[in-house]
DNA sequence: CTTTGTCTTAACAATTTTGTTAAACAATCT
DNA sequence: AGATTGTTTAACAAAATTGTTAAGACAAAG
């Protein structure tokens, strides 16, 4: 056996704990099941991860990360204007839930039921808090003061932002079928949910 | 044992049950962990409720109820002038919320995990969005005609506002050591929290 | 005060699930 | 080839967890 299909069963094994994870939950996820849908015994995935802890952790490690990602892009390219700026940052983040829908409710759970865990993402969120002070309040507050815009706390606005984009997602599920049309064609609902939260957002900025 | 004390026990058993699934979902949840919090041996729990499943149907059941409740809050009390009428649905559903601060996290995880019992919320639910339909959308569309409002869709209000209102209350364990002194205050927090809520949707909904 | 049905306890059974081990097997290096 | 190292398999062990049962205590009703 050579190095590209241990990797590959290896990969294999993490792909498949990745989808039993977040469709389960830790408690919920079985390591037989992770097993038979990647293809190995249950003997092989406890040889390459230990235990089922370990098998999570590594899924956990990378999901915060992509959460922390996510969570930066709200705040937009730095050389636009204020108004682009944010708009553009909606945007981003909207495209990055998108692409990984059920991010969100997976890493709260996972912070809920096992708090100890927390201090992980506050480590790589503390970055990010960094950042909306140093950075946008002072321009926030700067666009302000020259009438162009609402005064506002960023870390509102922050709030707003999320709430609006990831609870798309999150309620997703449930929402559908109680909405008919609205939410039958998911693209199209898509494209016209981003639009409207950046409509909402936008409209919460400028000045009345 | 008088019926008092039987009907004591079995809610002791509920009430540790609620905090039990709510807490670590179905999978994490144990029965014996769930008697030893009620004051009474597992063979009990089982002797008034035979299952564990059982056991969870009641409080899911119970739950959704009061999911369904919250989400009718948001309409609002229909004899108010339309602005009125939203600002007040914004309102008591926060509050809603804010008294059942972990329901959506769990209703929605249950929805996701258990797909089967989807229908449960959506008989309800389905009620919610005719009322939506047959009532609040005219009356929008009539207002709008008058030039009070921006013409918009009912349903997607309703997704901003619980967004707005849920979110803040989902994420709040996990948003709370990243945001400082401003989710400090859990209380003094909420009520900024709320106000900023309403203050979004009224902007979105005035004419410009 | 006996009968009836309900409640309670303690021990146990069944199952599921995670994790281990020893031996077979394959690949690699000298 | 032979030794060494790493991988795979099948069977097993251990623990946890849900659920059952038999025997008896107890209260209420006749």
């Amino acid at each position: 056996m050579d190095k590209q299909e241990r990797q590959n069963k290896e990969s294999e094994i993490l792909a498949a704990a990745e989808q039993e994870f977040i469709a389960k939950g830790y408690d919920g996820a079985r390591t037989t099941s992770i097993a038979q849908a990647a293809g190995v015994t249950h003997a092989m995935l406890h040889y390459y991860f230990r235990t089922k802890e370990q098998l999570f952790e590594r899924i956990v490690d990378e999901k915060f990360r992509v959460m922390s990602q996510s969570m930066l892009a709200v705040f937009g390219d730095p050389n636009l204007p204020i108004l682009e700026r944010i708009k553009g940052g909606i945007e981003a983040h909207f495209d990055y839930i998108a692409a990984n829908p059920e991010l969100p409710r997976f890493v709260i759970n996972e912070i809920i039921t096992r708090p100890e865990r927390y201090e992980l993402l506050h480590r790589h969120a503390g970055v990010i808090v960094s950042n909306i002070y140093d950075n946008l309040q002072r321009e926030i507050d700067a666009a302000a003061e020259r009438k162009e815009i609402e005064r506002l706390d960023i870390r509102m606005l922050f709030i707003s932002i999320m709430s609006l984009n990831i609870f798309t997602f999150v309620a997703y599920p449930f929402m559908q079928p109680i909405m008919g049309a609205l939410m039958a064609d998911r693209n199209k609902f898509l494209e016209e949910r981003k639009r409207e939260n950046i409509e909402t957002i936008m409209r919460r900025i400028k000045r009345q």
